[in-house]
DNA sequence: TGGTTTGATGGTAGCGCTACCAATCATGGG
DNA sequence: CCCATGATTGGTAGCGCTACCATCAAACCA
């Protein structure tokens, strides 16, 4: 709390010091030891129903509460979760992305009694290692939960397995997710369905557009179309292939420029929704209709896709479910007797979110 | 930190602890009390520079961080910022408004070496009074900064005073603004700047969409707007007036109820640019041409506003200096010595943002 | 020169809590 | 009836740090 101690008058008028009732208050008023306070305060066992009664009437009329520091000063433990996330603060605002992760990993820390402390990173600073070290250094938490990109980073993770600090990745690239716990998505096979469901409308001719590099898990994505298209016969060296940062304006620009070639892709893949949003900005723009001239899809599903016009066909990830899940892994690794059971990689499921942004061609 | 020990194995092969190094540790190693590494921990002065030194590099042999959680409990400060704001996490995610709010926040609290605590409360909930006033209680923070509707809650602003607890408002209304600390702009001018525009381009008949009840502040907009077209004579009553959720999907549907309406008004201006995307969402259902059938006006200049089509006439208001502010304004308070000379109101600018949204009238 | 200020340092008492162990009491089998 | 057993309870030693006071040497003043 803001202070410790609060200033009121007495009866006499002068000053006095009335401080925040301590366990030790309550342990005076309901004549019992501290210890057995402290046992009422924390769920313990053996406590007689009429004593437990005492201190909580106690607890209620002092008004007192556990002061948390101290807390886990004399425990060792916090009873905090920290999240950390890639984020350009300078230039873009926290994405719906993380905002979805933040609020599943949020409601799972609440429900567990847990506190969620998040620490936004800039990925293109150079030493983003050493600020996430220094992190788990100096923040005290009790765990953490790693997004990408940096949870693709093998040597950060060695470096907090050396630690000793338990962390759980989300949405890790395949060589991460074979050496530390993660949960996600199935991302190559998202690839692969969302350009089989392009195909399928007749899509022949592709620009796919990357994310930041770095982010394995949405390269995978890239990886699953690319087999898709040529399970067709369709030859990937012939399609459009453009990187840009996720950013609503690195879509709007990437998309300018393709569409803008001679002969355009009839179908646009991004690697998340802020780029295909952008891309929808420019095709009104150049007075491109999509559907019926362009077909744009995105990734995740985030808030974005509903908001643009036409409202966008993506990739459905449940990104609560995963930052719920992931503290609850956390949780149980943290708590676990060394080998129980917990399977390294968890995969949730996904779907096809088909909006307006696509149809079939002529 | 999560763990305050670490295991290794010492040269027998046996099972050694290491514990993380204390301030005690450091003493020892560079001979000094621990007295004089607390003072070079904390910039203190009177030490001389060669056991300054010495005390330096004992840390960093030993890769010493402090431990938060006992400097505050020795201290009774944590040197930890709350801010509290609204939302509804079962329906949408974080507004681009409040992580606007939080990012300026987080830069100034970084800056000055606290840490930024963020706690969403639904104000739907009946009891967010309690909520709030238990996290005051509960979580450890030197300060809090509170945002609307909270901060127009004269009973909860009061209890804060009562309970000693510094804090600062954000876009506080009038009646708060006059007996709390608080920075915003001046909605009422603001609303009444973004009516004039309207009317310059020929305008005469429009619709309001007001936010939830209890947001003073945005209530003073619509105060403005209605200045501004009373000013031309026109009549209030007349014009068409709703209330919103400040949601997207909101927007929608009001607009949706508006615009197949006989009469639709020209121009639809909205408390903040969710709604008013969802506005122009509808406005593309219905096949009504924005800005040449239909102007729409959003405030806040939130990223959204750039992100629909046409891109979002609106009011811009510089949220990231208002949530940075806001921090500097309260660690003034915090660290003054009673009547210090803080402005109980800080006014920041706003402007029109004007984009493609609108246009003149026939 | 003696007394006083000043700078630099260390010792120690907590901050409020939990972990651990000892103490107490009621119960029940042999 | 005695002692092992288990349920309850309290005492106390820290957790790692800062605040406060005591100490001591060096510097200063007239």
């Amino acid at each position: 709390m803001f202070k410790s101690s609060r200033y009121c008058l007495n009866s006499l008028g002068a000053h006095l010091i009335i401080k925040k009732p301590t366990i030790d208050d309550v342990a005076a008023l309901s004549s019992v030891g501290r210890t057995t306070v402290s046992r009422v305060l924390n769920g313990g066992q053996n406590v007689r129903d009429t004593v437990r009664e005492r201190v909580l009437a106690a607890v209620k009329t002092l008004d007192y509460k556990v002061n948390l520091q101290a807390r886990s000063l004399a425990s060792g433990s916090n009873k905090v979760i920290a999240l950390i996330y890639s984020s350009n603060l300078e230039s873009e605002p926290n994405s719906y992305y993380h905002s979805g992760l933040e609020l599943g990993a949020l409601r799972a820390c609440t429900d567990s009694g847990y506190q969620l402390q998040t620490h936004a990173i800039n990925q293109d600073s150079a030493d983003y290692y050493d600020k996430i070290l220094r992190i788990a250094d100096k923040s005290r938490f009790d765990g953490l939960i790693i997004s990408p990109p940096f949870c693709d980073d093998i040597k950060l993770l060695n470096a907090l397995i050396e630690k000793d600090c338990p962390f759980v990745c989300i949405s890790a690239g395949n060589i991460a997710a074979k050496s530390a716990h993660s949960i996600g998505i199935d991302e190559e096979m998202a690839g692969y369905e969302i350009a089989k469901y392009l195909l399928r409308l007749g899509h022949k001719s592709f620009g796919y557009i990357l994310g930041l590099q770095g982010h394995i898990s949405a390269q995978q994505r890239y990886s699953g179309y690319v087999r898709a298209i040529e399970e067709v016969g369709i030859e990937v060296k012939d399609q459009i292939l453009e990187r840009g940062n996720f950013t609503f304006k690195s879509g709007i620009e990437i998309a300018q420029n393709i569409l803008t070639r001679p002969n355009p892709p009839s179908a646009l893949i991004f690697a998340n929704d802020d780029m295909a949003a952008g891309a929808l900005f420019s095709a009104h723009k150049l007075g491109i209709k999509v559907p019926q001239d362009l077909s744009v899809v995105g990734f995740d599903d985030t808030p974005v896709s509903e908001i643009v016009w036409p409202p966008l066909t993506t990739v459905h990830q449940p990104l609560k479910a995963i930052g719920q899940q992931s503290v609850q892994i956390l949780l149980k690794k943290m708590s676990g007797i060394n080998g129980v059971e917990i399977p390294l990689q968890t995969i949730v499921p996904f779907r096809l979110q088909i909006r307006e942004s696509t149809s079939g061609v002529q």
